[in-house]
RNA sequence: GGGCCCGUGGCUCAGCUUGGUUAGAGCGCACGGCUGAUAACCGUGAGGUCCUGGGUUCGAAUCCCAGCGGGCCCA
């Protein structure tokens, strides 16, 4: 036997409930049961962005979840099975970063000596599982259902040998490569850095243009002028670039001649008196000879030729349109280095300290040279000016140290060569919102480039390449087993395939040497990019793989344009010619309240948590999918979140109010067939509304617009349910027999709110489970567990359009009611005789006729009429006395008294038949034309009208003996209610009331005795005074009444 | 410097794809009212250079161009 509905309590207490739905769900395993209740359905797939376990969740990270989970919910509800792994990201710099900080250490060097790689790699390990337990609890505690006993993480061996064969995928395809290049690289971190991986923020730098002298010249004092921001890449200066087509001018300044683009020169020389001594294009500087600025400084450069070159990347924007050539320091100068046979010469270390090549510079770090430089060039008379500059530059991700250009040799993927493979690719993925795609995403593999893969570090998947130590083959191992197979020194039991272990394997060459690992490890951005199937075990677990892959769906933050949609669509190409993901959903940032990205450094970082406790985790995933659309940026807002916190209050009332009614009469829904009770008009409007409703949030979750689906959903709640639909059943509620009439209310809203908080359900699984596990699980014999495991759906014929439609014009002429009270001042209260609803749309008046019973309640009237035209409006004509005055004169007062003794509707008929109107004036007859007459409409005496969009509604305020005495009764009612409240009565409490009054008063009430009695819930109402329990003294429309409560025993 | 997105009352957002009466809503504010789900609700009111400037058009918040501000990404 099922137990009957309990009423609720009396406020919203998110945290209660939340924790204890949080236990019914742990000690019920409710999650596994809903999977496995699915299990048999269609497949929809789902891979989850892995977040980096390094700390807490930011509200970013929540967004995601949220975003995630309600979607995955509302699929389970749909019928499909799903995957819903978690993923970690573990590998990389920014934990390797943390663990250096907790173990006190400062470079490479440290962690080799001081630390040992062993331990250091165990730290980071640790750090790792213990962030990511944390952010297990929080999301959790957001209510993100996902399988947090088995997510997939990076570091794990199953996980890094799926990495592993894609590399050796990408080794058969010939797209890994081993080369010379310029890259970006941390000299704190001693590492390269893929472009993923670098930040960019403003940044002073000195700015300074150099005289480079020409040799060979008719003038011994004749400079190429040159402009750079970067003083300590000057050593590795090996040329000078111009552009072929722009013109050059030699000019003089004081006693010197400089070379520099002739547009340029007003912008270095405006102040000064200067002189063009010729102008030539750039093509004919080719080949042109000068001396290293610093060649004293540094001997090396003697032997080298410095020459002029030409190059198309030559700008005019600033400088002086001859670039500074450093092939060892730029990407461009490499390139155009390697084309014109320049050694590649870069006489800086790993860690950006000079080398012996750098001459006087030797053993200083490069940023720390640009003063010692400038100053050397200075004294040498080469430095032509000297400033400041702030730009946009590149910082480490990690350890935000400015990045320099380096020339080594890395690992590359070579993206180059699959670039077109992808653009085609990317329009076979359906992308939200579709400039994503389209625009974004397309723009950005446009101008991608080979993707710089080792890295010199430890804490990431080692590089799965052994070199031969003699002949130099290399082979990349694809899997633990291939590696076990082969080695023949080294461990090969334990966690042995990261550093330091793997370092030690060495696996034997055909040529008989040794081959040994390459040491780096792998970009961390490799490890989430081969999630798709290293998550599933693929190739060691194929039958997963299969089941699952390709993913229907993933969505992560637009900064994952570069970062992980990127890396996925890499390797997925390179494994499997293909994206690993159908549709992608890009969404927005959390922002804080002005718009500025929320930042430890700002202090305007609002936590998850903090949301959470304040207002409950429902309240932010409601919030957060309510904000804004999905792919915007979302600003933050304490006062939007209150308002959200306001309508689940508001729900939350609404339930109270069900189930405290429904409590006290033991409804349960299940006991009733359709014949036990009365469904009026109102009662299929709700239902007819939740089902619409259930329409529109079905549709705009199946498209990812979860906005749409939280703002209809909020104004179902508040309009339709909230300050509708209650309102009108109020009176059925309290109806104290069993009845059909009050049966059906119950019936309507009990199936209304079970409907809605199911609609609700995937975007706030708390408060809805609470209700349920009451309202439908506490009756129903054959419900779920859970109202995660029920079904989605709504029923197309119970939508009637036209009583939505119907009731929405009531709703008008009501509001038009109110409106017209409000000037008569005449208080709701009281009940009126009439209102006559004019329009000339036929909709209002059937409106009228067919939902009478809802307006005569709302309006407390005691008749409504349906009407085309108010007949009882009295138009009264007056004369125009622009145009009668000049004819008239004296007759003008006559004429007026004619008119407004006749009928003006008489006036009109005449003027439209005739168009004259006469009026008799001492004897004489004047006819007076339409523009002579000024016709006013005029309400009758008691009638007060208002408009509302289509028509019109005129009320009759005359108070007739009965309305008053009707009036007063509710009057009387309305403080007794009052006093009940004050005594904290139940509802159903019975009482006994004592009346003192005037004669007066007491007349006017006594026929309404009974309608009292029952609407205060007394058993005697008596007229005399009495000494009671509560009395209290107060004044209806200048009358004194002194009421008296008096408590009953219960039963 | 380039790409993408955003810019509408004090605040948060609709409307823009497909140009067309007086640009809407919620919150907030002011005033009045209601009171057995009341930390709710109802009515009235104030409050707008639709970021700026040009263009197309009979007509632009909406389409086009340029610029400004913010976000993300890149050089």
């Amino acid at each position: 036997m099922k137990m009957p509905i309990r009423e609720a309590e009396k406020s919203y207490n998110s945290r209660f409930i939340e924790n204890n739905i949080q236990d019914f769900w742990t000690n019920n395993d409710i999650y596994k049961k809903t999977n496995k209740m699915r299990e048999n359905c269609p497949k929809f797939s789902f891979l989850d962005g892995p977040p980096y376990c390094s700390g807490r969740i930011h509200l970013g990270t929540a967004w995601n979840k949220i975003i995630k989970d309600t979607f995955l919910r509302f699929k389970s509800m749909s019928g499909f099975n799903l995957r819903r792994q978690a993923g970690w990201d573990a590998h990389g710099l920014p934990i390797e970063h943390k663990v250096e900080g907790i173990l006190g250490i400062k470079s490479k060097k440290d962690i080799e000596t001081k630390v040992g790689i062993q331990n250091f790699i165990e730290k980071c390990r640790e750090f790792a599982v213990e962030n990511k337990a944390l952010m297990t609890d929080q999301f959790k505690m957001l209510g993100v259902w996902m399988d947090w006993d088995n997510p997939y993480i990076t570091f794990d061996p199953k996980y890094m040998e799926s990495c592993w064969w894609t590399l050796k995928t990408a080794h058969q395809k010939d797209l890994l490569i081993n080369d010379l290049r310029v890259i970006t690289w941390c000299p704190r971190c001693e590492t390269a850095l893929a472009l993923a991986e670098i930040d960019y923020e403003n940044k002073e730098d000195p700015s300074i243009y150099v005289k480079f002298p020409l040799k060979s010249s008719e003038h011994v004092n004749e400079y190429i002028l040159v402009w750079t921001t970067t003083p300590w890449t000057l050593p590795a200066n090996m040329a000078v670039a111009v552009h072929p087509d722009f013109d050059y001018a030699y000019i003089a300044v004081d006693n010197e001649i400089y070379m520099m683009a002739e547009a340029l020169i007003e912008t270095l020389f405006a102040e000064e008196n200067y002189k063009i001594l010729k102008v030539v294009k750039g093509s004919k500087l080719e080949g042109l000879e000068y001396k290293h600025p610093l060649l004293e400084e540094i001997p090396i450069h003697k032997k080298f030729e410095h020459k002029i070159l030409v190059g198309e990347h030559v700008s005019l924007t600033e400088g002086t349109g001859c670039v500074h050539t450093a092939p060892g320091h730029g990407p461009e100068d490499f390139e155009i280095g390697k084309k014109y046979g320049i050694p590649i010469f870069c006489p800086v270390d790993e860690a950006g300290l000079f080398e012996d090549d750098a001459g006087k510079y030797v053993g200083k770090f490069v940023k720390d040279a640009d003063a010692k430089i400038m100053a050397d060039l200075k004294d040498k008379n080469l430095l032509l000016r000297q400033e400041t500059i702030t730009h946009r530059y590149g910082f480490c991700w990690r350890c935000k140290t400015p990045i320099i250009y380096l020339a080594t040799k890395q690992w590359f993927l070579k993206i180059t060569a699959i670039k077109e493979k992808m653009l085609k690719e990317l329009e076979n993925v359906n992308w939200v919102p579709s400039w994503a795609g389209e625009s974004r995403f397309k723009n950005w593999i446009e101008n991608a480039r080979d993707w710089t893969i080792s890295r010199q570090r430890y804490w990431g998947i080692p590089i799965p390449i052994w070199i031969c130590e003699e002949c130099e083959k290399i082979t990349v191992v694809g899997s633990i087993n291939e590696l076990k197979d082969q080695a023949v020194k080294g461990t090969i039991h334990g966690d042995f395939i990261h550093r330091p272990h793997v370092d030690e394997i060495i696996i034997p060459c055909s040529c008989g040497g040794n081959m040994t690992r390459a040491s780096d490890v792998l970009d961390v951005w490799i490890d989430s990019g081969v999630a798709g199937w290293a998550s599933l075990y693929y190739p060691q677990d194929k039958d997963l793989f299969e089941e699952w892959y390709p993913y229907d769906f993933i969505t992560e933050g637009h900064d994952q344009t570069r970062g992980w949609f990127y890396s996925q669509l890499g390797c997925g190409m390179i494994s499997f010619e293909g994206s690993p993901y159908k549709k992608v959903l890009m969404h927005g940032f959390t922002l804080d309240e002005d718009g500025r990205k929320m930042s430890k450094s700002l202090g305007n970082v609002v936590e998850p948590d903090e949301v959470a406790d304040k207002y409950g985790a429902d309240i932010l995933r409601f919030y957060l999918l309510w904000a804004n659309k999905p792919w915007e940026d979302l600003r933050f807002n304490w006062d939007e979140v209150k308002t959200v916190n306001k309508m689940f209050n508001i729900l939350w009332n609404v339930y109270v109010f069900a189930t405290t009614y429904m409590a006290i009469d033991n409804f349960n829904p299940t006991l009733y067939s359709e014949n036990d009770f009365k469904l009026r008009d109102e009662d299929n409007w709700i239902i007819s509304r939740i089902n619409t409703l259930a329409k529109v949030v079905t549709y705009s979750l199946d498209s990812l617009h979860f906005h749409k689906a939280t703002r209809s959903i909020n104004n179902f709640i508040l309009e339709d349910l909230s300050r509708w639909y209650v309102r009108l059943i109020r009176g059925r509620t309290w109806i104290e027999k069993e009845d059909p009439d009050k049966l059906g209310a119950y019936f309507a809203l009990y199936t209304v709110i079970e409907h809605l908080i199911t609609l609700i359900a995937p975007i706030t699984p708390y408060i809805t489970e609470e209700i349920y596990q009451n309202v439908v699980r506490g009756v129903k014999n054959d419900a779920h567990l859970s109202i995660h495991m029920t079904d989605w759906g709504f029923d197309e014929d119970l939508i009637n359009k036209d009583l939505e439609k119907n009731m929405d014009i009531i709703r008008e002429i009501i509001e038009a009611c109110a409106r017209a009270r409000d000037i008569a001042k005449y208080k709701l209260r009281w009940p009126v005789s009439e209102i006559i609803v004019v329009s000339e749309e036929k909709n209002v008046l059937n409106a009228t006729e067919s939902l009478k019973h809802v307006l005569m309640e709302q309006a407390n009237t005691k008749e409504v009429i349906a009407s085309r035209q108010f007949k009882d409006l009295k138009i009264k004509a007056k004369p125009n006395l622009k145009t009668l005055g000049p004819k008239l004169r004296g007759n003008i007062p006559k004429v007026a008294k004619k008119l407004e003794k006749t009928n003006g509707k008489k006036i009109i008929e005449k003027l439209e038949t005739d168009g004259i109107f006469s009026v008799e004036v001492d004897d004489k007859i004047i006819n007076l034309t339409v523009d002579d007459v000024l016709l006013e409409t005029e309400l009758p005496e008691d009638i007060v009208s208002a408009d509302f969009d289509v028509g019109s509604v005129f009320i009759n305020t005359k108070l007739t003996k009965d309305i008053l005495s009707e009036a007063m009764a509710r009057e009387l009612i309305r403080r007794i209610q009052d006093m009940r409240k004050d005594l904290d009565l139940d509802v159903e409490a019975n009482i006994h009331v004592f009346i003192r009054c005037s004669d007066k008063f007491g007349d006017l009430i006594e026929n309404y005795s009974e309608f009292i009695s029952h609407e205060i819930r007394a058993e005697k109402f008596i007229f005399k005074a009495n000494e009671g329990y509560y009395t209290k003294e107060w004044n209806i429309e200048d009358e004194k009444v002194v009421i008296t409560i008096n408590l009953l025993e219960k039963g």
